[in-house]
DNA sequence: CAATTAATGGCAACCGGTTGACAAAGCCCT
DNA sequence: AGGGCTTTGTCAACCGGTTGCCATTAATTG
């Protein structure tokens, strides 16, 4: 017994530990049932069956669990039943606003019905993710994987462990949220159409982004109902520094329009192209995707078509929530709309002088 | 395009249970046991004891486990620990960008050190944010309270059950992280003077904040060494919509400088002053707090005094979980460094014309 | 080489709830 | 009053790790 090891014998003001586990410790069922006179089984059931237990006992456990402060082991609870109330918010990036909205969508929806949310990111890594996903697995109920980065099949492998929801992406046999684009962009094309552009250029986003290439389709789409020519420009990052960066290319096309992958992108190269001393939009309009915080910040004030952040969030955490409880497997697609945005970005082209 | 779904195994899904726990759970530390032939306690001590076991035995052990593809079960662990790996973070608005960075910071922070982050949000108000932190501390091993809006003395209280960190905010006798407000305030008054300014405006934010506070006073104590005049206005709330609603104020004042509590209202303040048609910097310089995301967005971009946000979240982290490992008790106030960054709103002052 | 000591693995009792099985008690009916 | 059925509470066996204590065994030392 080399080590000064204090046994359990009461130690008067041990300097060591300061949020000592000593004499009150937590209320547990236990004394409950002592208090009350019957059996922590009953406490149990008491307190989580509903109905199982007389009205009598009821409420003589109810008054004994409040004059003890009681409040249930999450972890004994979850040990046998696998339960855990939690569930988890995988996003690929916690600084990029449009996660903001997604994040208190899910959170909000979440608290409301006595879940909590554990939050991880992926920074725009498949590997990751991946890794967070399977992190997460062991101690939540579901997850939610926001405009995941990695494969199809790793998000179904993981469904088939826990019920999870895809925001942002369709994947077969996994139950998704994903705005329906083309709503927002036909009325986006439409108004540039109707502003005298002929010739619109999209800026996509990452290669592995399922909603860049969505949003490619749409506004080929809406471009070719519009009689418009669309062409389509690559980007190195969906960020502001890669709007900046694209905005030679955007030049060389001699489009008069632009729709970027996201509001990101859309700043950053306006930004670059009023550097340049182009007048936005009287000869150049720009629109963004996703109507982030921050888009009317500028000058002009960003037009952009809208997707409901914060309804994803909360429409994925309800389907979720549905999947855990429901006896019936709804798990479908659950589609949003989208809409458009007009601010000042985008607008009627003058004449060049 | 879309790939034609691969079924790699053709068995038509049981309709009744999806997520069963049916023959193959997970691997449990007794089936490790079973596999490398020693006892389940021997393999616990393997797992988490570093050294306790001879390096036989624990490669024996880590081989059974890595081929049962062994994952602890966090609960169970938990439950006669009380550790859980886990830490908390509560903020007062999950949107409002300010807390981002800190989130980030504590994310990132907290998993490079085995953590996982649970996120709360007390939507600005001290009782939800107290409902939270209570529900909160029954799963986790300490808590971070970004900007509380509870008293002081329900603070203490928290911490005296469990580790809790503060972020922007002092609180006698509870470790915080706060960033020293005079560096990035003499700066930024020091500019304003040598730029003509004479009287600066302070448009304070929340009366609850404990920050809103420090900064005034730091405003107050610049502009007397600066020579300056200052006064101070209240604000509605501290977004967008206040600082819109403020500008009024704000001229009255007849002041050509103005510092807002935050960013926010200082984009405010500027899209209003300049939709009077007031000229930014020219007639009047505006400078913020905490260069948000999307600070420099605006036309002209935010002239602001930065707050080191995710250091502020990381460096909360630190201390937490030294707090939770180390021996001794450093609990102290950890102080950061804050900064002026300069950029278009504000400047010279000209000749009124 | 025997004896003392350190390293190692096993046993069993927890941690705090949950739940299936069952018995006691209460109810209705004829 | 007795038989069948429903409610209500109890017992005990888990869930999956952790850890104090003890018995072995190996290593060190006089």
């Amino acid at each position: 017994m080399t080590e000064p090891k204090t046994p359990d014998a009461a130690a008067p003001a041990s300097p060591a530990k300061k949020h000592a586990r000593d004499g009150k410790s937590h209320a547990t069922i236990y004394d409950i049932a002592k208090v009350a006179g019957v059996n922590p089984s009953t406490v149990s059931r008491a307190l989580s069956k509903p109905g199982r237990v007389s009205a009598k006992t009821q409420k003589l456990i109810e008054d004994a669990a409040a004059e003890l402060n009681y409040q249930v082991n999450p972890f004994a609870r979850a040990l046998p039943t696998g339960r855990t109330n939690t569930f988890g918010l995988i996003v690929a990036d916690i600084t990029n606003p449009t996660f903001f909205d997604i994040i208190r969508g899910a959170q909000t929806t979440a608290t409301l019905r006595d879940y909590t949310l554990v939050l991880a990111e992926s920074a725009e890594s498949g590997v990751t993710e991946l890794t967070a996903a399977r992190r997460m697995m062991a101690t939540v109920d579901g997850l939610i994987l926001a405009s995941p980065r990695m494969d199809d099949d790793d998000i179904r492998a993981l469904a088939r462990d826990k019920p999870v929801v895809v925001i942002n992406r369709e994947v077969d046999g996994v139950p998704c949220v994903v705005p329906d684009v083309n709503k927002g962009i036909s009325e986006a094309v439409r108004s540039l159409a109707a502003n005298g552009h002929t010739k619109v250029a999209f800026v996509a986003g990452p290669p592995q982004s399922w909603m860049s290439a969505r949003r490619w389709e749409g506004v080929q789409a809406a471009c070719e109902w519009s009689r418009l020519e669309a062409v389509r420009l690559e980007s190195s990052k969906p960020t502001v520094d890669g709007g900046r960066q694209v905005a030679r290319d955007v030049r060389a096309t001699g489009a008069t329009a632009v729709l970027t992958y996201n509001d990101l992108l859309a700043i950053g190269l306006m930004q670059e192209l009023q550097a340049a001393g182009l007048v936005v939009p009287d000869q150049i309009s720009i629109v963004g995707f996703d109507d982030i915080f921050g888009a009317d910040f500028t000058t002009p004030p960003l037009t952009t078509v809208r997707s409901p952040l914060g309804e994803c969030g909360s429409g994925a955490t309800t389907l979720l929530l549905d999947l855990l409880h429901g006896t019936g497997e709804p798990a479908g697609t659950l589609r949003v709309e989208t809409e458009l945005v007009l601010r000042g970005s985008s607008g009627r082209l003058l004449p060049a002088g």
